[in-house]
DNA sequence: TCCAGTTAGTTCAGTTTTGAACCTTCAAGG
DNA sequence: CCTTGAAGGTTCAAAACTGAACTAACTGGA
């Protein structure tokens, strides 16, 4: 039985590391990648993937902030840049009049489609291929865990 | 032998959402802890942490930076921060008169004490203790490899 | 029907981050 | 000694982010 808040193991603290460098340089890696081949940032790259699989191509703001794992403020700012760029549409909500739809436009489609090409290369690249089959597996089991738990509060 | 840019198998995808989700989810956590306990952020925690281990607790900007794994001007700005608010303090280094040398003060030191138990115990509580003990030893092991393979570039 | 309590989204002011431009100092080779 | 190029840090303006406050609209119960 450890002391809840004294000094984690060894091993245990290299996970841990492990998990926040690889974090860093994965996602500056993809942010490089993103805006490089499609002006994006990477959470904006998220907003379009989410509405890209979303019923109609359109999500509600907040469900849409939800799902990305974002402040309701930074979405709304997101999504303005995205409008901008001609790359999402917002729309009214018929049966809930607070709300709001995003969608995406025919050009954020192709945008995705662009960008996607590249995007995947550097996961695989940087993540995949570093891994073996049973690595890739047990860390996408562990590590739902961990989300799914973290959002069960 | 996979197209470099095709779409990920489903186990493929599954391991990298669930890396993202956790390491959104987790930093979120992180970082209310530090703010409610010590009102840092989590970089200013690092900074802290990673000069709270050097010799002398000092190191050169550079070479926090490169730590930290932050751009040079952002940790100008950290350090400046955390300068004003008395837990670091910058000194010349006689053997090279453009290096800075960021050195940890005692109340810095003392922070982290006060810090660091709160900041154990969501690691522990979000991460450690969700996984077994194999698990923590892959995912350490397999993301040490990640974040090997991309600091050589 | 009304009101209290929620939920959707935006706004705003203040803070942090970004990236390029800019000094200064160093190191290596003429 | 001089260059010349690289390295250490900072600066600045623009962009992005944060959290709290706010408006408007929904919901359920008295």
């Amino acid at each position: 039985m450890t002391d809840p808040s004294g000094p984690l193991e060894p091993r245990e603290l290299r996970a841990w590391m492990a998990f926040l460098a690889a974090g860093h340089l994965l996602d500056h890696e993809v942010e490089r990648q993103l805006k490089r081949d499609g002006g994006l940032s990477h959470p904006e790259f998220e907003v379009l993937l989410k509405l890209g699989v979303a019923d109609g191509n359109r999500l509600r703001m907040s469900d849409l902030a939800r799902l990305v794992m974002v402040s309701k403020s930074r979405l709304t700012y997101q999504v303005t840049q995205l409008e901008r760029a001609g790359l999402v549409r917002r729309t009214a909500c018929d049966s809930d009049r607070r709300a709001v739809w995003a969608e995406l436009t025919p050009e954020g489609a192709a945008t995705i489609e662009r960008v996607r090409p590249g995007h995947r290369r550097v996961v695989r690249e940087a993540l995949i291929e570093v891994l073996t089959p049973d690595e890739i597996d047990l860390l996408g089991e562990a590590l739902s865990r961990v989300a799914e738990r973290l959002l069960a509060r």
